[in-house]
DNA sequence: AGTCCACAGGAAGGGCAGGCGA
DNA sequence: TCGCCTGCCCTTCCTGTGGACT
């Protein structure tokens, strides 16, 4: 076994490495450059650069599907703008705020709690009054003459989380600022989203709008070789490799982000394999191994009680059960507690569960009526063959079912 | 037209853990 | 130590619902 593994490691060592700088490939990779952004760099930079006079710019409102570079243009601007409004003696505090990061933006005291500490104040994260969070955020903000510009990325997960309250507090913010003042880009992937805000809120945050177009298959073409020429060895990459890359992530409203990643695994897989050429089937190998890995690590993290509502799930399609219901998955999950030793839960949280592993993209559940016989969930499974064996191995060694 | 089923899903609140200030 | 605050997970209670059946 040892040995075994000492020759992996060193045939790792001495094997012709296909990358010549992988990071280029990864998504959290910041580019010198952005092709077919240009229009967008240069709208936002215009929104923006009143700030460089100690303005403040209008709150932006960015939205486009995944993948289509509106987190890369505003971090992009943003951060030149910092640069300039420094060497022209003015202060700008750029705050990027992820807000699908778990234990971040789930709640209004959590968010204030973060942008306090990015602003160096130290915040417990409970106990607080979030009246006074507020307090100390605002006391930070004020601190000294600067403009604050607040980047939400994925801001309509915030406000499904927590309201849009914590918006509305902050549009009214810069009433009682006096030396510092504060802008907000907002970026959704969900065009809709703003429909249900209030709308005082929402006309504050959409001084202004950008759309974020999906990029085409061409476009796409142009960011991977950009890229690939400088993260691959040349002549690595077969001839219609970048084009099926391209192609697949078109199909998928033309995410840059998927692109990437088929690219790069697909290198991986090539690497793997000991081969010294990306070839298209590694882009196929590719394409099955990210899906198969995400709805994995998805399963993988699930609580225990979530990953039991599933396992029930995955028995009663094995039994043979096409329409599968809730009901019929709350009798077998009460059996699969029995013999696992653990308490089960109300017929009620199963059913949010059961919504969860559905967002999730799991399950697929669908509600339908079936006259007097009541109003259900029907619940097909919503991964491959291959993938549902992968997850049924995950959850054996936990759960019993005779 | 009215009834009825089997839930969906909203609202309220309990209990616990983690943390603060007095 | 105590009272108070928050987040989180959960239960209990309740109303709503679409369409088959009577």
């Amino acid at each position: 076994m040892q040995l075994s593994l000492d020759n992996i490691f060193k045939n790792y060592i001495q094997k012709d490495d296909i990358f010549q700088n992988k990071e280029l490939l990864l998504t959290k990779y910041r580019p010198e450059n952005l092709p077919h952004r240009e229009k967008e760099i240069k709208t936002l930079g215009s929104i923006l650069a009143p700030s460089l006079r100690g303005e403040k710019p209008s709150n932006v409102f960015v939205y486009g599907k995944t993948g289509t570079g509106k987190t890369a243009v505003t971090q992009y601007v943003c951060s030149k703008l910092e640069e300039v409004a420094m060497n022209n003696g003015h202060e700008v505090r750029i705050i990027y705020l992820n807000c699908k990061m778990r234990k971040v933006a789930d709640t209004e005291y959590r968010l204030l709690a973060k942008l306090a500490r990015e602003l160096g104040r130290d915040v417990p994260p409970t106990g607080l009054p979030t009246d006074q969070v507020y307090e100390i955020f605002f006391e930070a903000v004020e601190d000294k003459k600067r403009m604050v510009i607040l980047i939400l990325d994925e801001i309509d997960i915030m406000v499904e989380k927590t309201g849009d309250n914590f918006l509305y507090n902050l549009t009214r913010m810069n009433e009682d600022l006096e030396n510092s003042k504060i802008s907000i880009i907002g970026i959704s992937n969900n065009l809709s989203f703003k429909e249900n805000l209030d709308p005082r809120v929402r006309s504050s945050l959409s001084e202004e709008e950008m759309l974020f177009s999906p990029y085409n298959a061409l476009q796409l073409q142009d960011i991977l070789k950009s890229r690939a020429e400088k993260a691959f060895k040349p002549g690595v990459i077969a001839e219609g490799v970048i084009e099926k890359c391209a192609a697949l992530a078109a199909q998928e409203h033309g995410d840059a982000r998927r692109a990437l990643d088929l690219l790069r695994v697909a290198g991986e897989m090539c690497e793997r394999e000991g081969s010294k050429r990306v070839e298209e089937r590694h882009v196929d190998m590719a394409e099955s191994k990210i899906d198969m890995d995400r709805i994995l690590e998805v399963v993988r993290t699930q609580p225990r009680q979530s990953q039991a509502v599933l396992w029930s799930i995955l028995k009663l399609k094995e039994n043979g059960g096409n329409e599968v219901q809730t009901g019929d998955i709350f009798s077998v999950y009460e059996k699969v507690c029995r013999n696992s030793g653990l308490a089960p839960l109300t017929q009620r949280r199963v059913s949010d569960l059961i919504a969860e592993l559905d967002l999730l993209g799991i399950i697929n559940a669908r509600v339908i009526s079936k006259g007097r016989y009541g109003r259900t969930r029907t619940i097909t499974l919503g991964v491959s063959e291959p993938i549902l064996e992968k997850i049924k191995n995950t959850l054996v060694s936990e759960f019993y079912f005779e």
